[in-house]
DNA sequence: AACTTTTGTCGAAACGCTTCGACTAAGCGT
DNA sequence: ACGCTTAGTCGAAGCGTTTCGACAAAAGTT
């Protein structure tokens, strides 16, 4: 464990100068910074991550607050995590992984106040949520994955549902189809005011206005068993139905599932577009889904690249980021089967 | 920011006995203890992680080290992360997620030496993986979810795959199953000697030996194209197959779709069973799936409770826990089709 | 009663770095 | 030739803890 005392003795200089040629604050000539660096080289100095964090009192860690529900993580917040974790890493920062519930404030409040964390980013993010008032409290900086009521002061950076759905709706049009469902969230998430079910429920409406044609929303469990009931429910009250719109994964599947065995074909009786799928997800189907494809890891490494600017003193005004999914078309989607009227 | 100094102040003691009472390494006497807890209670007083991670030399991290393939990570792995926080977490630890592939070793040195962290968590362990090498020639402590070749003087939790094997053979032999196939890895995996599919090799090998069945093992790619000709090649070679154990979910799923595509009921026709796989995706699949599900989260915490137990002064002799699969029977597998023989 | 322990507390020295003020030697405009 | 800025370096004072040695007072031991 070389120290930076022993570097500078060896190169010959005072430590403060060593710790100049470290960090660039203050200019250094040529030929001692070349001394310097080879006696760092030769001793296989590292400077102590401890040490530097308590004199320059910032650690170049964040925290990535995730409430760790029993149930593992899905495919979107797992690209949120390493996107995250990339995007840091690039920039010189740690990034470090903390279970914290949207109700247990007094774990974040001691993370927040050890200083072991530069900033936060925040996951799972509520209408109405507590880890938000308390980080502005303690005036702790941070970047939400994801958006709260008002964000007026706030950061945030979340996938843009209404262009996404607008996006998947256009295919659907493109194609022909002029009758769609929208399988979306159970009602109780509706109810509850969950952000991305109440957005697509709008954008959803909008889209169907800007074309002209007819839909329905359909509402149902995040699960293989909500999907199947909710087409079944869409095709009774909307029997010229040719198009369906899902939000869920597992609804997804359990909508083709269900269509197969009404003797139906995807995509030649009925289209499907999945929202907010990955890749991975979207192939395990047969046929494979077509899907607007999460920009998982884009919107982790853009929360993480605010939240860095942020701490270099960036200022602090609203700031909002909304990526799209991106539609690719795989085996779930076709040109619409004529009907007879 | 109230710092240790305040608190000694205000509750008239010196700094040291604050300490003392913080850290418990020193007997203080009721009263004066009372006093000091209160004075920090009344300041909100925090220590500060950077200075007692200086002082004490350490920091009351851990690192996770796993390589983050672009492709994001699976159920069982998001487990391993999840569980492993938790237990840290738990421990007054916390976790740092290092996104350190087999290959860039100078990131890991640097890690490891930077005293950011007290001790590795590794995943994605390689047969023969050089940052085993590294961290023992640094003297860093370290576990693995994952075993190598080689694991004499090292600590690792891992699932146990012989039992996982066993026991899934054993439920398909308890349904009258007499032929059955196993649909492995891909042949490079087998050829570069990836550890769970060497090991599964061998273990259904020893379950077929031990209940006087015929089998054969089809090695294939981790995808539904790779399991649909797995499970072509394996009704050619056996036509009397009746039963289906599968390493890899996608080719699980590619398995189903090619079986009812070719007129097969399952589980009347033929029994599937998925090894290493999560509840939520078994039940993505129709009918779901019959599964061995990884003890993902058991994993994780175990590791990392050894890995704590190791930073307390342990030892660091061989230590080798395994965790076998459960099985979870779903809609895959029922009694066999007696055959005219 | 004369000791050795144990208990409870304090002061000061680390821990390994950053950063501030000060100083010297150039470089520059006039 | 004169001050004035700038580049380059040093010494020392922190940063907020832990931990060690010292010491007084209380408690056991013979």
């Amino acid at each position: 464990m070389a120290t930076m005392t022993d570097v500078a003795k060896r190169a010959g200089v005072s430590v403060s100068t060593v710790s100049y040629v470290l960090t660039g604050t203050r200019p250094i000539s040529e030929a001692t910074r070349e001394r310097v660096l080879a006696a760092m080289a030769e001793l296989d100095y590292q400077p102590n991550a401890m040490a530097r964090g308590l004199a320059s009192r910032q650690s170049n860690i964040v925290g990535l607050l995730l409430p760790l529900t029993g149930r593992g993580l899905g495919a979107t917040e797992t690209a949120f995590v390493t996107g995250a974790t990339e995007a840091a890493r690039a920039a010189g920062y740690h990034l470090m992984l903390c279970p914290v519930g949207a109700d247990d404030g007094d774990e974040l409040q001691a993370l927040a106040t050890q200083r072991l964390l530069d900033g936060f980013l925040l996951m799972e993010v509520r209408l109405t949520d507590r880890r938000v008032e308390l980080l502005r409290k303690l005036q702790a900086p941070f970047v939400l994955i994801g958006r709260t009521k008002n964000s007026t002061g706030l950061a945030c950076v979340d996938i843009d549902f209404e262009q996404t759905v607008g996006d998947a709706v256009a295919h659907l049009v493109s194609l022909g189809h002029e009758t769609i469902a929208y399988v979306n969230h159970s009602k109780a998430s509706l109810a509850s005011g969950y952000g991305p079910a109440k957005r697509t429920e709008a954008a959803f409406k909008v889209a169907l206005k800007r074309h002209g044609i007819t839909g329905v929303m359909v509402p149902t469990d995040d699960t293989a068993a909500g999907g199947r009931a909710a087409i079944r429910e869409a095709r009774e009250c909307c029997p010229a139905l040719t198009g369906v719109l899902v939000m869920n994964e597992s609804a997804a599947l359990g909508i083709l599932a269900e269509l197969r065995e009404a003797g139906l074909d995807v995509p030649w009786d009925v289209s499907v577009v999945s929202m907010v799928t990955s890749a991975p997800v979207a192939e395990l189907a047969s046929p494979p889904l077509t899907a607007m494809t999460s920009p998982g890891a884009a919107v982790g490494a853009a929360a993480t690249r605010i939240l860095l600017e942020r701490l270099g003193g960036g200022a602090g005004s609203t700031y909002e980021e909304l990526l799209p999914c991106a539609l690719e078309v795989r085996g779930t989607t076709g040109a619409a089967k004529k009907r007879k009227r």
